[in-house]
DNA sequence: TTGGCAAACTAACACAGGTTGGCGCGCGTT
DNA sequence: AACGCGCGCCAACCTGTGTTAGTTTGCCAA
């Protein structure tokens, strides 16, 4: 089983063996588990670590006064989580395992000894901040110009390339190990809605989500329906 | 009147009397207007310089193939955007100036030599990304989470303290010289309920909206009405 | 001054999506 | 076997926001 994370890196740029030592042996250190709906990084904290995801599924999350989350980020795995936080103080929002969660523990300094002299690595991680940033500006488009149905379409796309490009998908068929609550926070609705739209994918024969898994039968379909266009996920 | 990115960067570091020349000479070269409600950059193109706002608001936008619009990011005099856009090959959004914009074109190797040995601009530059990715992630949590008054109030609130830290406010009057179907744009709504909520806001005594200025009547209840917290916005 | 036009503003109506509350299943615990 | 409980699922109802179709205002140009 290949790293997720040096797997990953190489859609960016091509890794000479070194470079992919290097990068496997930050995934190798320091391992610590979460448990479900435990905070990986809460909120207000000051950051000092990089957290790389290496098997589970976490968020980052904005929690109101009130209650009301919203999720702003999904982290799957080979995922890295701010390579440069200790930069900024204070955490203004929190990292959430969303199931049981591995990652490992990055120091800043391992991530400046990784970049040093090895601008493959450098460009790599370049390359994947910018691919997060194009997918926060997706996020922001989604929910604000996109339908339900649209929505959760064009989030399964989504969640489709990401884990095929980290080695996680079987073809056409996804781990969605997340529950519909998760979801609605994620795309700003409601868990009985999210549900309704479900049942309305499910029936239009475009996708199939049972047990924790999602198989897409039509991708073009999905793709169409969702009005997604990889273009925004494509490094370079 | 002083280069409104220099002093936005000076809230970030400390920069030294050579620093700001640097930076400044950076605004002062290759300088070009745009018209209101044209592209600075267009959608798919292969960006090659950067732009330095100077003058004008402009907006990072998404359309979709039915004429729908999402503006995902405000772009206010002092911004930076994609200080490494070549990097990332095709533009997957455009760039659009709301109203006539004065820009100052920069080149990657006048960012990599305004960089070289210069710490102090290299940490800078860093932390307003990581501040840009925070206003993403807090507008993704705003359309997702927020209702229609909250999601003004916030806007508000934001643009208040971007524009006060560019040098641009007059204490708690602001310039404002956005249209309302701008505004729903960028909020995820229409322009009718815009202008709704708008009506709210001013009459509960929160604001003032006329000739293109906004005058914030009462910061407190208007933070307390979007929910607002300023501390996404602060540099460490 | 007048005309033209974009933007602000409004009213009436429509509907997507939220709210509430309830049922049943699967699963882990005792 | 029984219990608890989170989760998926569903129906009825409600409401915030979208839609449509105007009128009014403000500003620039002739």
């Amino acid at each position: 089983m290949e790293n997720p994370f040096v797997r990953k890196m190489e859609r960016h740029v091509r890794l000479a063996p070194e470079d992919r030592a290097i990068l496997d042996g930050l995934a190798r250190q320091h391992i610590r588990h979460v448990a479900g709906r435990q905070d990986i990084e809460g909120p207000h904290t000051e950051p000092y670590h990089t957290h790389l995801i290496l098997d589970g599924w976490a968020c980052r999350y904005k929690q109101f006064p009130d209650g009301r989350r919203a999720i702003v980020a999904l982290l799957l795995p080979g995922d890295l989580c701010d390579p440069f936080a200790f930069r900024r103080g204070r955490m203004d929002h929190a990292i959430g395992a969303l199931t049981p969660v591995t990652v490992a523990r990055i120091t800043p300094d391992q991530i400046g000894d990784a970049v040093r002299g090895r601008p493959a690595i450098e460009e790599g991680l370049c390359r994947e901040m910018l691919a997060t940033t194009a997918i926060h500006r997706e996020w922001i488009a989604s929910v604000g110009r996109r339908s339900a149905i649209e929505r959760l379409a064009h989030l399964f796309c989504e969640l489709h390339l990401r884990l095929t490009w980290a080695g996680l998908a079987d073809g056409t068929t996804l781990p969605m190990p997340v529950t519909q609550p998760d979801l609605a926070d994620a795309l700003g609705q409601t868990s009985v809605h999210i549900n309704r739209t479900l049942k309305e994918l499910r029936s239009s024969g475009l996708v199939i989500l049972r047990s924790r898994r999602l198989t897409i039968r039509d991708l073009d379909g999905l793709r169409e329906r969702g009005l997604f266009d990889p273009a925004y996920l494509q490094p370079a």
